[in-house]
DNA sequence: ATTGTTGCAAAGAGTTTGCAATGCT
DNA sequence: AGCATTGCAAACTCTTTGCAACAAT
């Protein structure tokens, strides 16, 4: 029932002016080189439109929906479309610069990623915000559970559901 | 984007004969009581196209994709259809008698609720096998995250992702 | 006779892709 | 000029739904 094919394309370098159109934060310019040097790699060009999604999504650091990215570019550039919102971040994600998340049955939710350091989530079904969450003995004990079962891990996905601080609140002041 | 409407029935008891037409395992029996008082309460009637799909699932107790449960009733029943299958697992899932998971970015996998006893898995990346798995540790830790961000938990999805034994073997074999 | 269930086809929702037009180098 | 990127529409996959025919009570 299902059926894909990925080719990957392989080709050389070419200079950059992303700096030139993104107004990146010091502090996520490192990020930004290893976009570059991912386009380095495979021979991709630069674009405005990519910029601009690029640096939305990196400058504020959130979790987001296609739909939710799109939306956002959409009001300064009313003429981007789905298809490449989905592309970009589909490069991203090749280039290890985003995560995907599929919490429950929501949609894909697309993350930065923090250089190395691994997060789980906290997720509120009231009002769909994201916290991120690390807890080392969680992971101990999950090291644990794969040496038990023989099992060699790749990854794991760890989500909590539930109320946030905030919905509580709101809740409790009716 | 999106819009959803649940519209809920209610209706009185009746009668039934689940008994006559599946071959329930003397432990499962009491999880098929639920299914009928379930159906009690929803003024439900027999069906055997249910029934068969119910039989299966309680009986085998495995994670079951959409597709899976539908290509093995097939084999009985030629002319089930896929909205049979959906609409039965709906509603297992509705009367608690199922649950449903979604692994990375897989389609739903059923699984029979085993009374309250909570778990989580280890998803095999090679082959898709499950493997459940519980850790007090792991649950304690978890309701220590939900205190610090004043979370209250309503559920949780825990994966870890990897290579099961079998696969490991499999590979070195080579 | 009444009401629930089924299969079918069609509709939805999210995502991907082919292609001609456009943009980058 | 040569090749990557874009927008659009169409295709695809998974899931739900409307409806007429059928089955259970």
């Amino acid at each position: 029932m299902k059926m894909k094919v990925k080719v990957k394309k392989e080709s050389n370098g070419c200079q950059s002016r992303w700096s030139n159109y993104t107004s990146i934060s010091p502090k996520k310019e490192k990020e930004l080189d290893e976009v570059l040097k991912c386009r380095a790699k495979r021979g991709l060009k630069f674009s405005k439109k990519r910029a601009a999604i690029i640096e939305y999504f990196i400058n504020v650091d959130r979790h987001y929906t296609v739909e939710q990215l799109y939306n956002e570019i959409k009001r300064t550039d009313s003429k981007i479309s789905y298809s490449t919102v989905y592309r970009t971040l589909r490069l991203l994600v090749d280039c290890g610069m985003a995560n995907v998340h599929h919490f429950g049955k929501e949609n894909a939710k697309f993350e930065v990623v923090h250089k190395e350091q691994h997060h789980d989530h906290l997720v509120c079904e009231k009002c769909g915000r994201i916290i991120e969450f690390t807890h080392e003995g969680i992971e101990k004990f999950q090291n644990d559970v794969a040496k038990k079962y023989d099992f060699v891990i790749r990854g794991h996905e760890h989500q909590i559901f539930g109320i946030c601080k905030r919905c509580q609140q709101k809740k409790s002041r009716r």
